[in-house]
DNA sequence: TTATTCGTTCAGTCGAAATTGAACGATCTG
DNA sequence: CAGATCGTTCAATTTCGACTGAACGAATAA
């Protein structure tokens, strides 16, 4: 038994849900990180699930996310067999791993692939599969993305510095 | 009637709807949009539905979405009443609307809501619903993230135009 | 006028992902 | 040792949203 939680809470929980769901990730990491995010002293697993009413398995998964992307970090507490877990409170460590371990994978392999494809063309160039304007236009707008992407890489690694 | 797609275009399409479906968009919108990046003339709404094969409803709402973000154009091809559709070139114009109609209006409303929730947080305190250390802890976590917010703001507009 | 063509809208379907309850192994307790 | 507690895993379910087909209104053509 623990006492309710207030309203300001409440409405942050809530708001951290919708964020989340917005982005494509499952509401009850929202949830469970907001809920953490405003809590003075670590909360057990058990806990987690009941002051938010989901099942101990949301929970499970969702801290398990949480603590791979350093966003919240497993405590122990003396006395008590249970995880604790707790939000980081310096939020830049997190979007440090959440980049790295999210963004950057995918960056790389567009970068990849855009190379591929432009190797493609050519080859397909050659073999008289595409005409020489369609060629031409197609390698023009793909180098525009090389491009774009070359100064995105470099960019958001920046960002993450001055955020 | 119209010649199959090249390789290169076609492959271009599929990572286009990845994309978008990673980051949470239709997969169509990003199959639109990839169909008409690399097309070297403007397409109608059912010369897309039948290269991509999907239903002609989709290709609508992906369009109008594409339209407002200003990733489209749709352009008068004269003697033809169909609607005709080109990709803008400069990615920079889609950049700044889609911030400007998606991020920007979702910042300020978590910003509005922050604002809130510490208003919330102080009333709460004198009625003496939350506790001297939990009103402290919970306003320095909350202001905590006014601040980020209010660096992100600053920086996202500053990136648009660095890219 | 009637018949087509074009694009949009809407209710229904479908699939993918989140969530759950139950079962399980592991670890502590009496 | 038996009993209880804790966290994870897995199958089943629910939920959510993209996608579709059909119906519709508007605009053109015959």
């Amino acid at each position: 038994m623990s006492a309710p939680l207030a309203r300001t809470r409440l409405e942050f929980i809530e708001v951290a849900g919708r964020v989340c769901q917005t982005v494509g990730l499952p509401r009850s990491v929202g949830q469970v990180y907001g809920l953490l995010y405003l809590s003075p002293s670590p909360l057990a697993l058990d806990d987690i699930a009941d002051r938010l009413s989901i099942s101990k398995a949301s929970v499970s998964t969702g801290t398990r996310q949480l603590v791979a992307w350093q966003a919240i970090r497993q405590v122990w507490v003396p006395g008590d067999r249970r995880d604790y877990f707790e939000a980081v409170g310096d939020l830049r460590e997190m979007m440090r791993s959440v980049y790295s371990g999210f963004f950057s994978p995918k960056y790389a392999k567009s970068e990849r692939k855009l190379e591929v494809l432009l190797a493609t063309l050519e080859s397909e160039r050659k073999e008289g599969i595409v005409g020489r304007d369609e060629h031409d236009f197609c390698k023009e707008r793909l180098t525009h993305l090389v491009r774009i992407q070359g100064r995105a890489s470099k960019l958001l690694p920046l960002l993450e510095k001055l955020l």
